[in-house]
DNA sequence: ATGTAC
C-alpha cells in the first residue's frame, strides 16, 4: 500500500503507513514533532503507529543536528530476536509444557533477575566502559550485571515457534532493563532542565531536545549506544540459554547449529544516511528495512509473526512496523476480556493461563494482517511464524 | 517498561 502525505499545517510533512485514521491526538503529537525546526524532510509513521511519550510509538524521524530522548524513550535498545533451528515442528510433540517450564526454570522473568553472574556475562566488553556512564547509574552495576540475560515484563516474551515449511524457530522481546530505563531518564530529565533553564519554547515538554556538539548530547549519546549494545546483548544472552533448553529437549544436549538468527532493534537512535545527508535517525517502535535488512515483526501472543526483508524505501527512512500495535490499552483490556476469553484466544500455545496475562491477550491488539498489508512496500515476507510456547513476565 | 512509592 502507498503511504499518505498528511497535511497537518506544521513545517515538516507527514508521511503516514498507518492503517486507520489518526485520532486527534495522535495528529496533534505527530504535528509537534513536525513543528521542531531540525526535523528533516519529513515524519514518516508506521503501519502500527499509536499514542506515545512526547513521539508517537511506530514513528521515525531523521534529524540535522539534534536529537530528543524522550523520543527514543525509556525503553532502549528494545527488541527482537529470532533463530532458525534445524528442526521440524513435529520434533515438538508432547515436550512443549516441558519446554515451557524449562525455560521458566533457565531465564529470569518479571521482577526476576539472575542469582549469581556467568563467566559469559562477565566477558562483555561493555562493563568496561560502566564508569563512564551517567554518574547517576553508578550504584547500579551490580544489578545490571544481574539483570543481563533476563526478560523483564509487560510484551516481552520467550517464544517457540513453527513457520509455514514447518521449520522450528526461537524468538524473544526485551530491551536494556533497569539500566537503560534509567540512563535515559537522567538524560531526559536533563533535556527537560535545560529548555527549561533557556525558556525554549516546545510544543510539548516531552519534546526538549540535546543540540549536537554540546557535553549533554555528546554524554546522552554515548549512554544511548552504551544501552542499546547491552539490549543486545541481553537478547543474546537469553537466546544462548533458549537454545540450549531446546538442545536438551530435542537433541539429547546436543548443540545445533543455526540456520539462520537475526538480531534488531526497534526502540534506538543511529547514525544513517538519507537523501544523501548523514542524519541522526529515530525509530520508535519501528525496525530499519534497508534493502536486502533482516527483520522481525511479531504479532500478539495468539497471532502469526514475520520474518522480513527490507526493501529500502526512502520515504520511510527504511524502516518498517515493529509489531501489531495496541488495540487498546491495559486497563481497557482488563476490563473487556474474562479468563475464559483470554484461553480461547490462546488456544494451541502453550502457556500461562492466569488472569496476570489478560492485559497481553491477543483481542487487546490490532490483527497483524492488517499491519502486513499496509507495508507492502517497504518490506517482503521471508517467513510467517506461529508460536507453540510462550512466556511471558 | 521499570522500580518505587502509595
Amino acid at each position: 500500500m502507498p503511504f499518505e502525505k498528511l497535511d497537518l499545517s506544521a513545517a515538516a510533512p507527514v508521511f503516514s503507513w498507518a492503517n486507520h485514521p489518526l485520532a486527534e491526538n495522535e495528529a496533534r503529537m505527530a504535528a509537534n514533532v513536525a513543528s521542531l525546526p531540525f526535523v528533516f524532510k519529513h515524519v514518516a509513521l508506521m503501519p502500527d503507529v499509536h499514542l506515545g511519550k512526547g513521539a508517537l510509538v511506530g514513528s521515525v524521524l531523521a534529524t540535522r543536528d539534534a536529537i530528543i530522548p524522550a523520543a527514543v524513550g525509556v525503553d532502549v535498545g528494545c527488541g527482537t530476536v529470532a533463530l532458525k533451528t534445524p528442526f521440524v515442528g513435529d520434533q515438538l510433540e508432547g515436550k512443549l509444557k516441558q519446554i515451557r517450564l524449562d525455560i521458566e526454570k533457565m531465564i529470569p522473568v518479571g521482577m526476576a533477575e539472575n542469582a549469581q553472574v556467568e563467566s559469559e556475562v562477565t566477558h562483555w566488553s561493555g562493563w568496561r566502559s560502566f564508569s563512564a556512564l551517567h554518574p547517576g547509574v553508578q550504584r547500579c552495576e551490580q544489578k545490571a550485571l544481574k539483570q543481563a540475560g533476563s526478560l523483564g515484563g509487560g510484551n516481552h516474551f520467550i517464544e517457540i515457534c513453527v513457520d509455514t515449511e514447518q521449520a522450528v524457530w526461537l524468538m524473544l522481546h526485551s530491551g536494556s532493563r533497569g539500566i537503560g530505563n534509567l540512563l535515559a531518564q537522567r538524560h531526559i530529565d536533563t533535556a527537560r532542565d535545560l529548555a527549561k533553564l533557556a525558556q525554549m519554547h516546545l510544543p510539548d515538554p516531552d519534546l526538549a531536545y540535546f543540540v549536537s556538539n554540546t557535553p549533554e548530547f555528546d554524554a546522552y549519546w554515548h549512554d544511548l549506544q552504551w544501552a542499546q549494545d547491552y539490549a543486545r546483548f541481553n537478547r543474546e544472552i537469553m537466546m544462548a540459554r533458549l537454545k540450549r533448553v531446546v538442545e536438551k529437549q530435542l537433541a539429547g544436549g546436543r548443540p545445533f547449529k543455526p540456520l539462520l538468527m537475526v538480531n534488531c532493534h526497534h526502540n534506538y537512535a543511529e547514525r544513517e544516511v538519507h537523501y544523501g545527508e548523514k542524519v541522526y535517525v529515530t525509530r520508535k517502535g519501528a525496525v530499519r528495512a534497508q534493502q536486502g535488512d533482516l527483520g522481525i515483526i511479531p504479532g500478539s501472543m495468539g497471532a502469526k509473526s514475520f520474518i522480513v526483508r527490507g526493501k529500502g524505501n526512502r520515504e520511510s527512512y527504511c524502516s518498517c512496523a515493529h509489531g501489531a500495535g495496541r488495540l487498546m490499552s491495559r486497563h481497557r483490556a482488563k476490563q473487556t476480556f474474562s479468563l475464559d476469553d483470554f484461553i480461547a484466544q490462546t488456544a494451541g500455545v502453550e502457556c500461562r493461563k492466569d488472569t496476570g496475562l489478560i492485559d497481553e491477550i491477543p483481542g487487546a491488539y490490532k490483527p497483524i494482517d492488517g499491519v502486513m498489508a499496509q507495508q507492502s512496500d517497504l518490506v517482503e515476507v521471508v517467513a510467517t511464524l506461529k508460536q507453540v510456547v510462550c512466556v511471558k513476565g
